[in-house]
RNA sequence: UCCUAGAACCUAACACAC
């Protein structure tokens, strides 16, 4: 029993769901019966994924065994509905653990907090950091790292600092977590100086920043036009302590391809491939991305190979990328050959592909086939969302089908999506 | 008073100008 529960939880750490479940599997064929520990852990992994259909069918054998479920078990389930942005469940849930006389904690209401935000919100969210002081339970630096992150996200930056001197009071310290929280949440929201500024409060605090801190920053650089000091970090990073990951080489990689030097980036996928880290399915997407912007799809197309004979398989964002690409180069024929692939391939296309293949029909003068791709993407459960009804809208202007387009923009404001 | 629950970083589609 011992040995399974600490198996499990070390899977939930790497969030393999799968092994997980086969693991438990196997648990009970060898007839060990499992404890709260273990049926926590399984719950906890399959909710990170929002898989909460099963976790609950989980949380059914906890009451077949005669076991309680526990704010572990509680704090779990709300995390799954979050994460499915069901913030009524987790209500539910959150309502069921007090009539079962289990009492929230701080990292329950934190989990609700950041589900609450996490959909826009942010008020309630906040109203909950009082309730839980009413109710004793002190907040956490998590709590807080939670709430800044988005006030900055949903560009209510003038509050962070009353909130993180708040958090100070109550003797919560804002640790690297925090720092980079707010860092990557204020350049998302366009605040560069005040981002920097808590860059250099968090040195003065005598935090050392993490992989994670150097590369917001570079991520932030490399788009931003200071992609030579994103370089220089991604440099010297590693001499203080931080080791570049997939991600920082992603970052690079995609910086190289924004300022047209693809052949770097392509030096750099070399040497992920022969010294590591791994490169991952982002990694070849960017580079795909690099190629399909500069109109040079045959590599593009070659990248796909080497990225399935390397174990990554092609995903939604790799065939968008290259029908857009086509798209972009009035190769109607050749994106359309690839939506094709892709659903034999058993990929549902998504609203952004369907947009990029509407907007290149609408830009080709076939605008009419573009409204019938509409149909087709809503018919198929698909909705088109703003970026798809401005592309239609543009197609239609275009060709002076003015009153068409009006039609389209009375459509989307009737769906409640906001013109732009 | 042992083990399990919560927070930060990377890639695709739309206008204008070029």
């Amino acid at each position: 029993l011992y040995s399974y529960n600490t198996l499990l939880i070390q899977l939930g750490k790497f969030e393999m769901v799968g092994v997980a479940q086969n693991v438990y599997k196997e648990m009970m064929n060898s007839g060990i019966k499992p404890n709260l520990l273990t049926l926590n852990s399984l719950i906890n992994i399959l909710c990170k994924k929002g898989k909460v259909q099963e976790a609950t069918l989980v949380l059914s054998r906890i009451f077949q065994y005669d076991m309680n479920p526990d704010v572990f078990t509680y704090t779990s389930l709300i995390l799954g509905h979050c994460k499915n942005s069901d913030l009524d469940s987790a209500f539910r849930v959150f309502g069921r653990m007090v009539k079962e006389g289990c009492d929230p904690n701080s990292v329950t209401y934190s989990t609700l907090i950041n589900g609450l935000s996490n959909v826009g919100r942010v008020d309630e969210a906040l109203d909950m950091l009082d309730e839980m002081t009413e109710k004793g339970i002190d907040p956490t630096v998590y709590t807080y790292t939670v709430l800044l992150t988005n006030l900055c996200r949903f560009d209510r930056v003038k509050e962070v600092s009353h909130l993180f001197a708040d958090m100070r009071k109550r003797g919560c310290h804002p640790n690297e977590h925090t720092y980079t929280a707010l860092i990557s949440g204020l350049f998302r929201s366009g605040k560069l100086e005040v981002a920097t500024g808590f860059y250099h409060k968090m040195l003065r605090d005598g935090l050392v920043p993490n992989t994670v801190t150097y590369n917001t920053l570079i991520n932030e650089w490399c788009k931003g036009g200071k992609f030579v000091s994103a370089l220089k970090i991604f440099d010297w990073m590693e001499r203080r302590g931080s080791l570049p990951n997939a991600k920082t080489y992603n970052e690079i990689i995609n910086g190289f391809c924004l300022e047209g030097y693809i052949e770097k980036a392509m030096v750099l996928l070399n040497k992920m491939l022969k010294v590591g880290p791994a490169p991952t399915l982002i990694t070849y997407n960017t580079l795909i991305n690099g190629y399909c912007k500069q109109g040079n799809l045959n590599n593009a197309r070659r990248l796909t190979d080497l990225m399935k004979e390397k174990g990554c398989e092609p995903d939604v964002w790799t065939y968008t990328e290259l029908i857009s690409g086509f798209c972009k180069w009035g190769k109607l024929d050749s994106a359309t050959g690839v939506f094709n692939e892709m659903s034999g391939r058993g990929l549902t296309p998504n609203e952004v592909t369907y947009t990029a293949l509407i907007d290149g029909h609408c830009k080709e003068g076939n605008v009419d086939f573009a409204l019938s791709l509409v149909e087709k993407m809503e018919e198929s459960g698909c909705y088109p969302n703003l970026k798809t009804y401005n592309a239609m809208i543009n197609g239609l202007s275009k060709e002076k089908r003015y009153a068409e387009a009006e039609k389209i923009l009375g459509k989307m404001v009737e769906k409640g999506l906001l013109p732009n």
